[in-house]
DNA sequence: ATTATTTAATAACAAATGTTATCGTTCGTA
DNA sequence: TACGAACGATAACATTTGTTATTAAATAAT
């Protein structure tokens, strides 16, 4: 739904710069909603300065699926793609400065990628892997247990602890606080 | 890793004509592995008649993470998209026959496709719509118990429980043979 | 047909994870 | 500064899930 896109990583100087007049900058407090379950997203964001999470409601419990940092693009991406209420939430865990770009000329931009072969490959070279990493989520969703799955999220997020509630990190991993907690306190045991 | 692909619905009949000589058919026995771990990847399959599985090794215990039954394709697509050694292996659980095309010629034939605007826009929805599916796998893998996976997975796949056997099931579950076990009594007994 | 192999169910016990409650601590805001 | 809310750790107990072993049924191979 919400989705890391390296559009931006896949354009040269020249071309980047022709397309930063599409983006305008804000800046939003803490706990901003950027994005709410039911409505069709518009806009795509690019984060200088902060950190996103979205997630959605299940029986009334919170389930995050992705965190985000500086220097990534964020959008709920069914929705935007297929025009079709967001199944998920987007908010700012943090004061955040962003940019963003809405989906007229997004679409616009990606059209005109997609007519130069060379970056029409790099283009769903991008997609094909956004679909890898989904992939290796599912994956590690049904072999690793939790504390292999804590572990594995801590190493490519090092920032994570740091930054984000307990409780948003242990809806991630699909269990309860108590469980985090308790898998945090045996690995502080086991290094020492 | 590995993928149902519907490229070909994708196609109107005179272009799936055209391409249709590139297939090839085969006929393999059960148990046949179509593609081992550690090989790169050098086709896609189509499935006319027969049952495939996808799984790979985690410790010496086998997780499937995918089933493919009649009239969907499979590939290793990482590995083939990658050019690298799958982490995946695919086998036949029934009698199969098969369609394979060779990947010089999918590779012609997607860039054939992605040269016109309208069949690139459906080329480049399908593979985010993997990539939505994936999320979905990964979103109920961490959101829903596993009895409530088991009942998802019945009702995309009814034929799933006469065709393939229960370990397999269970493998893709996450969960034990037992386990699988004891929920299938339990909703036996819930019925009655 | 017979035998060996694979598959499925079940029981008994062990380990992992969830639930609820309590108690400090931290943090944002009045 | 003070207050209330959010956060995190922990304990006690309940539930879920895994492990191992046993048995019976189904399937494949000879």
């Amino acid at each position: 739904m919400f989705e890391k896109s390296k559009t931006i990583s896949l354009l040269n100087k020249e071309r980047l710069q022709k397309y930063t007049p599409y983006f305008k900058q804000i800046e939003v407090p803490a706990k901003t909603i950027l994005l709410e379950e039911g409505q069709v997203s518009k806009r795509v964001y690019w984060i200088e300065k902060g950190c996103i999470r979205v997630w959605f409601n299940n029986d009334g419990k919170d389930i995050t699926y992705q965190f985000f940092f500086e220097n990534s693009t964020v959008a709920s991406i069914e929705s935007f793609r297929k025009n079709i209420p967001s199944a998920g939430n987007m908010e700012a865990l943090e004061p955040c400065t962003l940019w963003y770009a809405d989906k007229e000329d997004i679409e616009f931009i990606i059209d005109e990628i997609c007519e130069e072969p060379e970056l029409r490959k790099l283009f769903i070279d991008k997609i094909f892997q956004r679909t890898f990493d989904y992939m290796k989520y599912f994956f590690s969703a049904i072999k690793d247990p939790p504390q292999q799955r804590y572990l594995d999220l801590l190493k490519e997020n090092p920032q994570l602890i740091q930054r984000v509630p307990q409780h948003y990190i242990a809806s991630y991993l699909g269990i309860t606080t108590v469980h985090l907690s308790r898998i945090k306190s045996k690995l502080a045991k086991s290094k020492n």
